[in-house]
DNA sequence: CTTTATGCAAAGAATTTGCATAAAG
DNA sequence: CTTTATGCAAATTCTTTGCATAAAG
């Protein structure tokens, strides 16, 4: 979703455009990556708003209500947080956390089946998925020996 | 891996066999899911051996690096461990928890070839995967309305 | 004006570190 | 004996809470 779709939203929702909420969609929609709590923090100083810890927390918790951002977990156990979108998978590098998206239809497909089936065979009821690739970026591959 | 062989792998590297080490591994290998830190205290707790949360973090970390657990990472972003095993996914309850192995053939030969195209495709190295699935186990569903 | 957001300090939870002591072999 | 593991207290890191003040509309 776009900047301009994201504060209209809220705006109709009557939900009030702080300095800080504009700049934390404004970033959230201008990467492409899930973002930490770090470098949320971490941009806000250099475009020289100066958020508190706090205030930051209280807004992800505030857009994740409203389903503007959506959290997801990689193995380094760091909360991140991304643009709620059409469902996909991250492609992820082990070494620096570079994140690119990933589709597939017919993969998405067997996905589907095998939900189905697990949720038959184990009686597990809405049954989705979580599926991430781990690679190493060809950045990191060049940077580091090992 | 059985509970023998682990001791005996331990003891053939000229490790101690301490009763917090025996202990933990009897653990591990006595539960088939992944276990949490809390859980591994309250089960110490339980069977009368008193140790401190420090050695259990330190002993987590030997038995990682001793390649006799894994890390696993669940959408709760609590860190659990199980013994490591033969590649496999898991079907998590959203709401308890509980886990259940999964295997199926198809579906990994099918990942293989995701990440194989995402290896050529994004110029990322080594790529494997992570999967998970959740849903609602059926002791969930009959206890909880909604 | 009224409501909601913000900052700050302090509280909590999870994890790690330093150091002296205990236990394994 | 020598080395490794353990316990305890304190330090760190990440996150949340309470409360008074500021800003939005």
């Amino acid at each position: 979703m776009k900047y301009e779709d994201i504060i209209m939203r809220l705006a109709g929702n009557k939900h009030r455009l702080t300095r800080v909420r504009k700049c934390m969609v404004e970033f959230f929609s201008s990467v492409q990556s899930p973002i930490s709590v770090e470098e949320i923090l971490q941009h806000l100083g250099e475009i020289s708003i100066s958020a508190n810890k706090t205030t930051v927390y209280r807004e992800l918790e505030f857009l994740l209500s409203q389903n503007i951002i959506e959290e997801v977990c990689f193995h380094d156990m760091k909360k991140r947080y991304e643009i709620a979108k059409k469902h996909h998978h991250h492609l992820v590098c082990k070494r620096c956390y570079r994140v690119e998206e990933v589709e597939c239809n017919n993969f998405e497909r067997e996905l589907s089946v095998v939900s189905r089936r697990l949720s038959q065979k184990n009686h597990f009821a809405y049954v989705d998925h979580s599926v991430e690739f781990y690679g190493v970026c060809d950045i990191c591959s060049q940077n580091t020996i090992v």
